[in-house]
DNA sequence: TTGTATGCGTTATCAC
DNA sequence: GTGATAACGCATACAA
């Protein structure tokens, strides 16, 4: 695969490499006639530029790294369609990994992007990840990073999530106007910042129509935890009339339970969940849905990740931007 | 976001820096004292070799170009994963493109895998690709390339796929063995491999049982089609006692479809998708499967590609691989 | 308007 | 064992 360099073209051409390359970039210095000459060359042997080298010589290249936990997941995929729209945009393109929601991971991966020589980086932490220290040091080197999704307190640098909160708080309040009193709430590991947001907006609603929390409404699950089932019986005990679901996945578990043990939705239980999953709707016409703006979290945070790099402003402090979720009532739950 | 680099460490321990450069590659001909020192000083200020530099002198970059038409979409993200998977075993690192279905942005995209020196390219065709000319001068100049799934008979390069003909034909088999003798089959773009393998398997298994061919029970759709309702309602009014859907999508629409009418399955109308979407089976338990062994086709196809790059034996020709499909039969579908 | 020289970070080929 | 030098492909400061 060995492929034109300005080189050959210079010496077809009798030039010099600095006049070839300036004619290539369209510099106003040459003349139009070498220009011509030069371009016509480039084009009948189909010249292109070895972006390595380029990226070498200017220390730079044009790559954005995204580290997502997995992209078979459809609300990370549609993010990075969001992140790819903004970065073509911009003349970037995208190197996409994936840390499995393992730490180790995530480090390698890391470190895969620096010595690339990303330019810039697009994250949502790990699950496993309580330590972002690596993360510190690379921010206070002056790498430009975004976190998306799931976020970090201890990071000084502009995040772009779904308003979590007002999701969680919609969703909740929907659930208690139509008439729910025991909102059951199966979540996602305690420590990322995308459950305890939406724990804190389910908690507030409950707060703020004068149903007090009982905490023995809520479990959390793993990521990696492969049946659910026992959970779900286990919160079931507890007689809930109402579940909001944190993923698509204890969403579409706490349907299965219920289906199995001849619950009706709505009229039984009601069910909410954070769910992205397209065929949701066909699963149950009764599952409701509190949809993330995927695409659009991946356009802002690219943007936002590209005005860090070429503004190299690093007083520009944007700090979080939180983009409204939608509630999709998919039938009604009002207790009868 | 500057790391210190050989230079840096050649000018502290005043050494010169080839002789860095090999005790850092654990050279026999270093002596241990200097090993030593130049690891330990790279270790405490965290060198890390620049991939780009290395890249550029050694012309081979360590990175596979995957293109797939979506990422948003299970089987091409599990077939990333089983790519990923089976080149960081070698040393390889993946970039992933997405074609989005359009031949412009392949050929873009491709472009961009070849500038930024991919040492291979793994490729899905966007279904709106017919002319392959590009790919057969990259393969003509010893650019290694694997297709999978969506191939071409047109390039002559190693192929990995499931078994598409196979698991039609299986399928279409255990239709007809439950009592079926109406089966439609609604498919994807006709001029994809896939589909015509998948129609061709489906065939042969209507003519093994002596039934025939009936045109007027084939419907091809777009994959930009959003709804394929009509597409359906039209097949509907030929009064097929089966369905065939060639994918996820597919089987998805006919499963609303069916619903709406309320017609029963399999009692009514039995239906098999080859469909890898993991809620598949909540959706509905009548809902049988082609499963597509996503996860082994992305690592054999890294496997090939990687076999091809090391070896450089433009002599190997494996051929095509085709990957054995599951039929999973989610409720008898046998006629009463 | 064009050419010469230098450097990006690394490795390889020579010397010594 | 170690060091000087060149080269990968490109871009630019400086000459001419």
């Amino acid at each position: 695969m060995d492929s034109i360099t300005i080189k050959d073209i210079a010496r077809a051409l009798d030039l010099s490499t600095s006049t070839v390359s300036r004619a290539l970039r369209d510099s106003y210095e040459i003349s139009p006639e070498t220009k011509r000459l030069v371009l016509d060359y480039a084009k009948q042997f189909n010249y292109r530029p070895n972006q390595i080298a380029r990226s070498l010589k200017e220390n730079r290249s044009r790559i954005i790294g995204v580290i997502v936990p997995q992209i078979a997941n459809n609300f990370f995929s549609e993010v990075i369609n969001g992140i790819e729209a903004a970065a073509y945009l911009r003349g970037y393109y995208v190197f996409i990994f994936q840390s499995h929601e393992s730490y180790e991971r995530e480090l390698v991966t890391l470190r895969q992007a620096i010595d690339r020589k990303a330019d810039g980086l697009l994250i949502s932490l790990s699950s496993s990840t309580s330590d972002v220290s690596l993360l510190q040091s690379l921010q206070e080197k002056k790498l430009p990073i975004v976190l998306f999704d799931r976020v970090s307190a201890e990071l000084d640098v502009p995040c772009v999530t779904s308003d979590n909160f007002g999701g969680a708080f919609a969703a909740t309040e929907h659930l208690i106007e139509t008439g729910r009193r025991r909102i059951a709430h199966i979540t996602i590991p305690s420590y990322i910042s995308i459950t305890q947001e939406r724990l804190a907006g389910y908690r507030a609603a409950l707060e703020r129509y004068g149903l007090g929390y009982d905490e023995n409404l809520v479990r959390y699950t793993d990521f990696g935890q492969t049946d659910v089932g026992p959970v779900i019986n286990d919160l079931l005990t507890q007689a809930p009339d109402a579940f909001l679901a944190a993923s698509d996945r204890l969403a579409i578990s706490c349907l299965a339970a219920l289906k199995k043990r001849n619950i009706a939705i709505p009229e039984t239980v009601s069910l909410v969940g954070f769910t992205n999953t397209p065929v949701a709707d066909l699963l149950d016409p009764a599952l409701s849905a509190v949809e993330q703006p995927a695409l659009e979290i991946g356009r802002m945070a690219a943007q936002q990740l590209i005005d860090l790099i070429e503004m190299k402003a690093d007083t520009l402090r944007v700090g979080r931007i939180s983009i409204p979720t939608r509630l999709v009532v998919r039938a009604s739950s009002r207790l009868t």
